[in-house]
DNA sequence: GGCATAAAATGACTGACGGTCAGTCATTTT
DNA sequence: AAAATGACTGACCGTCAGTCATTTTATGCC
């Protein structure tokens, strides 16, 4: 929350600041965990004292919740580049499209999965109650955004024939939902069992899901 | 926590005692959220002093958790009617299966959806690390329990040719995968849309799902 | 370079809260 | 009736998120 820079300077320095203290805090946060991570540890590794990490973000929740942006930024480019190839008509069957998407959803979860995790326990709802205005309106900006994408692209498909018509609203949904469950599912199994099924359940599911859209 | 109890009469009154602190603490965390809870709160609901609430729970996390306890039992009992019905082949079609197991799922979030949220943070791991041994035992004894009938019921129905032969385990995985992400997703969208649609886009998934099973 | 001013950074401090434990007292046992 | 038990209490402690008066640093102007 720094106030507007005069400077390009001062300007260059904040960002570097600002980046500098979400490293520190990445480090900490996924080491000890949310509540075992202290505002003091993370402002001494990121060599800045406690009061500058309030310049910067309004309270712990605030800093951990924004480092789930990352996350989306990488889907949101992935999203994108699947989006031109969808208008370029290089997308041709319900295989390659699916197949495709299951590719994009894992690349992001391998991306940064401890950030997906913030996406999902911010999604929950129930914690991080305290967070800022800004950051919230950040981050559904960005989720809208890429909702909005991952639809459009499912009305094309729709349009060109490859997908059978459906509620593109509820696909949308159906086809994240999947991801997220099944992120939840094998890394609470793979806690216990230290197994990672997860891709390939993953592939299972969106070809089980294949045969019906 | 309590210590073996040697009379029935003080074993009751500890029993009350464990299922008034309970009562209260659903009162308190689901109002508040576990962050915005305190124990001070929860002991004065449960008029008792803050002493006494660490006589049954070891901590803040433990207390919390253990409220996901009913859901589990109740989905036991809902998945144990389910296998008798398989078992007296009273289920005689892949879509009869999907929507009673719908039916089953939605009702076992409808009877608690607070618990069922808890669930869904437990089972993410970042939170709750300091939990008691022995509830983490009572819950993975409880989940695995359910899982497992889950698993026979879906083995039963591919030897009775209802289902395609497909790993179970995988099957059942997706199978919850779909409930909990759909659980996810639409609670989320509810916060802000203040529309409902979690019943209809679980149809809408296992209607998919069951083209492909 | 030197000075004035504003911005940024600091860290001692505070209040709140999770968790503890020595002590109390009703109930049970002898 | 005396002794033993153990459920319960609440004052107390340590920790930590968040604050703010003070200090340090950067910038602009002469």
């Amino acid at each position: 929350m720094p106030s507007k820079p005069k400077s390009p300077r001062r300007a260059m320095q904040k960002s570097v600041r600002l980046s500098e203290i979400q490293k520190a805090a990445r480090e900490v946060f996924f080491t000890k965990g949310f509540a075992g991570a202290t505002m003091e540890q993370i402002a001494k590794q990121a060599r800045v004292s406690k009061g500058t990490l309030y310049l910067y973000f309004t309270n712990k929740d605030d800093l951990y919740v924004s480092l789930m942006l990352p996350v989306l930024d990488e889907l949101g480019r992935y999203l994108h580049e699947f989006a031109q190839q969808v208008e370029r008509k290089t997308i041709i069957s319900r295989d390659q499209f699916l197949s495709r998407l299951c590719e994009i959803y894992y690349a992001t979860y391998q991306f940064d999965p401890d950030g997906m995790r913030i996406i999902q326990t911010f999604q929950l709802g129930n914690h991080f109650a305290a967070m800022s205005k800004a950051t919230l309106e950040t981050i559904n900006q960005r989720a809208s955004a890429n909702y909005r994408i991952t639809r459009n692209v499912l009305l094309q498909l729709m349009r060109d024939g490859i997908l059978k018509q459906r509620d593109p609203i509820k696909l949308t949904d159906i086809l994240w939902a999947t991801l997220i469950g099944i992120i939840q599912l094998e890394e609470s199994k793979a806690r216990t069992t230290q197994k990672d099924h997860l891709k390939v359940t993953l592939l299972c599911a969106f070809e089980i899901i294949g045969e019906g859209i």
